[in-house]
DNA sequence: AAAATACTTCGGTTTTTCCGAACCCATATT
DNA sequence: AATATGGGTTCGGAAAAACCGAAGTATTTT
């Protein structure tokens, strides 16, 4: 990653907005040559003229007008920055930033989540959603509190990363009522060749169903393949084909989904992690999360 | 103005991003007194605490997050700004960027920059709209090449501005054509009371107008006042009330809109300028424009 | 309790920033 | 044509920062 040298694009930056190096100078308490000698550098450094000498005066080049587009919005987050880094917040709540796989089911996500919102002071909740490792690296670098997911971190990560576990279930098959009628009939065997919403390749729960299939030689066919759990639900309402959820879940996502159980599979089991950057943990709506293991 | 010391707000960047002073300085080749001093002064002038220790180890607080978010913007913005100067030859033309005021009816200003386009070379064109004193500002500072507009610049503008009349033409009156029936009978005295769309305050043509109707006694009563002279003549299709048009665009706008005359008043005169930044024209294009005066 | 990890402080070197003075060039004025 | 005037540039040096290595301190993990 290369950046430019800012001082040199302030000094190109307000130059360009004054017109002159002179009304510039005056404008902004530099000097000429100090003006001068910048924009020389910022334009050797970038490899382009960015100003012309038109009658005695500098006009924007092509490049020029570019590079002060870029340079407005530069100038405006940065005095935006300061400003509201002035102006601290009066909502003196404890935040939480949350990660949750996007893997996750959302419902039983939120179990998870909702004893962190029963503490004694406000908790300002932030929810990013994303694949686990970037999630990790979020993590590690404090810029989430917690990550959940359906599966541990890998042992040695640097930074460390503590993973504990909050859940195990089984796995259930659920569709819609037409389908979820025709594949009750000989389950487990009416699985084979029956459409199956997959989750994502590599995902904890896409591994465990792999091996559970193979176990019993039966093939599904891959009707979808859903990074997002909702999307899979989605498309499962529209009879597309059986999705798999983990049976801890399966009362709720039948309330709201109207789905039915084709079967379970609880010899298949599934875990759901809370990862922390800490083994000692700190933050009291994480504690509270971490204290309450579902099963 | 007050911006951060970016090469301040750059330490605590790579710093957030990479979790601890020890992983940004290797990725980054700073040592870790330079960035655990850029970041103390940071936080210094932007009076927040950007990090936190929490366990041996740095943790952003809340402020340090929203400081991220900028941060990442910025240097996003900055690594862009540098590769997209690299990048720089592809497009071999010219470029004309035109400043239109935006009271200027579209169809004539596209009349007036029609001839830069009849350039043996391809000229790539940049329209900018807006109020006529922002865009002399631009002009001045040669973002814009040149500015169409209704009123001549200021004579002792500095940097000077130089304004060549490009048109001069007399009013008409214009309304769809119930409307125009009803006015056309006794015109002028049936304007008095009639519902105008007017132009913006403070513009050339209103003005006009306001003296022409008060040396006749008239009082339109206004049923709309537009920026824009689209704006003005969408309501106006819509029989809110009627606008005065430069006669000179009478036609292409009736052709246009469908509008009927309701009358005209050839001594109200209006006049249209190409304001320039200097008096010697060097860009082709601009060239152009000014030696086609229609008028 | 020891070992490991991670942040700070200190003193000094190297770079960068920044300025005043002098110089140059184009345009506008006389 | 001669001369202001309004810019821009070059030069040398002073002041301020950026930056580092070494040593010091604190906390967590084992």
């Amino acid at each position: 990653m290369h950046f430019p040298n800012f001082n040199h694009l302030r000094s190109f930056w307000v130059t360009a907005k004054a017109g002159s190096l002179r009304a510039a100078s005056q404008r902004w308490h530099f000097s000429q040559p100090t003006l001068s000698e910048q924009i020389k550098q910022l334009e050797e450094s970038l490899d382009t003229a960015l100003f012309q000498k038109v009658g005695g005066r500098l006009a924007l080049t092509e490049a020029g007008r570019r590079a002060f587009d870029y340079a407005e919005q530069i100038f405006a987050l940065g005095s935006e920055l300061v400003e509201k880094s002035q102006a601290e917040p009066s909502v003196r709540g404890l935040s939480l930033a949350v990660g949750v796989a996007d893997t996750l089911p959302k419902l039983l996500s939120w179990s998870f989540i909702r004893p962190a919102l029963n503490l004694p002071q406000p908790v300002r909740l932030i929810c990013r959603e994303g694949d686990v490792s970037s999630l990790l690296e979020q993590l590690t670098t404090f810029r989430l509190d917690v990550v959940l997911s359906d599966e541990a971190a890998p042992a040695h990560l640097n930074p460390p990363a503590f993973s504990q576990k909050l859940a195990t279930s089984g796995l259930s098959f659920l569709a819609n009522a037409a389908l979820a009628k025709k594949l009750r009939r000989r389950y487990p065997e009416s699985l084979d060749q029956a459409p199956i919403i997959f989750p994502a390749r590599g995902t904890a729960m896409r591994v465990a169903l792999d091996k559970w299939f193979h176990d019993r030689g039966l093939q599904p066919t891959a009707a979808a393949e859903c990074d997002d759990s909702a999307m899979q639900k989605a498309a499962a309402l529209d009879g597309v084909g059986f999705v798999a959820v983990a049976s801890i879940e399966v009362e709720s996502v039948r309330e709201r989904y109207g789905f039915e159980v084709v079967g379970s599979a609880d010899d298949c089991q599934l875990s759901f992690y809370a990862i922390t950057a800490m083994r000692k943990i700190r933050h009291p709506a994480v504690a509270a999360i971490l204290q309450k293991p579902i099963v």
